[in-house]
DNA sequence: CCTTGACTTCAAGTCGCCTTGAGGTTCTAC
DNA sequence: GTAGAACCTCAAGGCGACTTGAAGTCAAGG
């Protein structure tokens, strides 16, 4: 009963598949602790970064951004995170806008979308 | 001097290349009004159907989402509004949650993130 | 020991959204 | 009438993030 997890351990416990592990593993997006008999074994922390990645991602971070932010060693990442910032904040007044402007569409008495004057016009 | 618009014409008012534009053509997101010797002329409202569909893009839609919404003629449109205010909704607060963490991960002492207790622990 | 299930690598496939290239036609200006 | 820009089609390529499949290895229980 090692503290090490198996790859499917580590599947289990967040919900990534097996083959994105090691696909993550292969980017180097993750590290494995160890191998025995040629096999991954993952420090518990490992779910910790998972989770991380995921949130990342669905943030809109690519893979090649996560790499960059975690295994920098150059101090570069608060400058990284920053321009990440000024992204995340220009994402989500554009994610407003739609909101509003479907919410808008939504409420009007067109039919079709196309037709409606206040859809393509903005 | 027709009011009709050659297809470069359209690329140079909304900033799409030609090559998207026959592109979603093909797909169906946008419609020539006519062919003239071949060649496609789009009425000027279709710049702002094109403006929809990077907003539309941007905030997170496939471009047969986009189909959906704008060419649909059984009123089924409203339905997929609602299902993508959800989505947008949703984004948006996994977005807050993002900038949120970024914030104060940047704010700590750290060298390198992945070293960070703040960051890979949520 | 043997089975069974979890693991391994590597190559190729998938999906969405285009871009690029080849090879050809059409429009516009001189 | 001719050069050159802009247009056309069709097939293939590219990117990110995986998934899938083949063929083989390893580990745990009976």
């Amino acid at each position: 009963m090692s503290e090490l997890l198996t790859i499917g351990a580590v599947a289990d416990a967040t919900g990534v598949t097996t083959s994105a592990l090691r696909y993550y593993d292969d980017r180097g997006v993750i590290s494995p602790a160890a191998r025995i008999g040629g096999q991954r074994r993952f420090d518990p922390t490992v779910i910790g970064r998972v989770n991380f990645i995921q949130r990342s991602q669905q943030a809109g971070f690519s893979l090649d951004d996560i790499v960059a932010m975690l295994d920098d060693t150059a101090g570069q990442w608060r400058a990284l995170v920053d321009r990440k910032l000024v992204e995340l904040t220009d994402k989500r007044a554009r994610i407003d806008e739609m909101i509003e402007l479907l919410t808008e569409v939504r409420a009007c008495g067109c039919d079709v979308v196309a037709t409606c004057d206040r859809a393509p016009s903005c």
